[in-house]
DNA sequence: TAAAAATACTCCATAGGTATTTTAT
DNA sequence: ATAAAATACCTATGGAGTATTTTTA
């Protein structure tokens, strides 16, 4: 599990289209496919109903969208902690 | 920010030496080495006081070592949860 | 001087881009 | 027929291991 994907999918569930997605966070459409693919892997589980022109999140899809929301304000929280802490 | 990272960071912070955490991480001990700058370089932040033999975390590594486990049992959490969601 | 961590070097695996194919509307 | 996602193919980057060097106690 990677931040990266978390990034990825919380754009894809914005745009619901991963080429317009994929110029967003500056990689290819068939890079975010194949990352999307890894998640889905890494994860075991569907999150996207691909039906081009209509792209849906699965239930497992919606259960992430929230791990990732919690996940990117942590990593932020984590990094203000970080940088207010005498070295 | 990856998973991987925090699962090396802990065991590292468990045994307090290189070599033995990499043989546990089942990575050469360069290998972890190479990790853990990785993680300190994105942190922006030194987590390890390196004396061999007497191996401390600093302040901001005591602060992670929080984060680390905090992020997985929430993933740990979000697998369950997945598992259990109808597809 | 002995241990432990960092680095140099090489190699391989994986991630990426482009081009193409497949799919669904 | 068109738009969008997946795949094939090739390349390049990054991560791994081994061997070596550096460091400090």
């Amino acid at each position: 599990m990677q931040l990266l994907w978390c990034k990825d999918f919380l754009v894809l569930a914005q745009m619901r289209n991963f080429s317009r997605a994929a110029d967003q966070r500056c990689i290819s459409q068939s890079a975010l496919s194949r990352r999307i693919k890894q998640l889905e892997d890494d994860l075991g589980a569907r999150l996207i109903d691909r039906q081009p022109g209509s792209l849906q999140l699965t239930p497992a899809g919606r259960v992430f969208l929230q791990h990732c929301e919690q996940m990117l304000k942590q990593d932020q929280a984590l990094r203000e902690q970080i940088s207010n802490t005498i070295q």
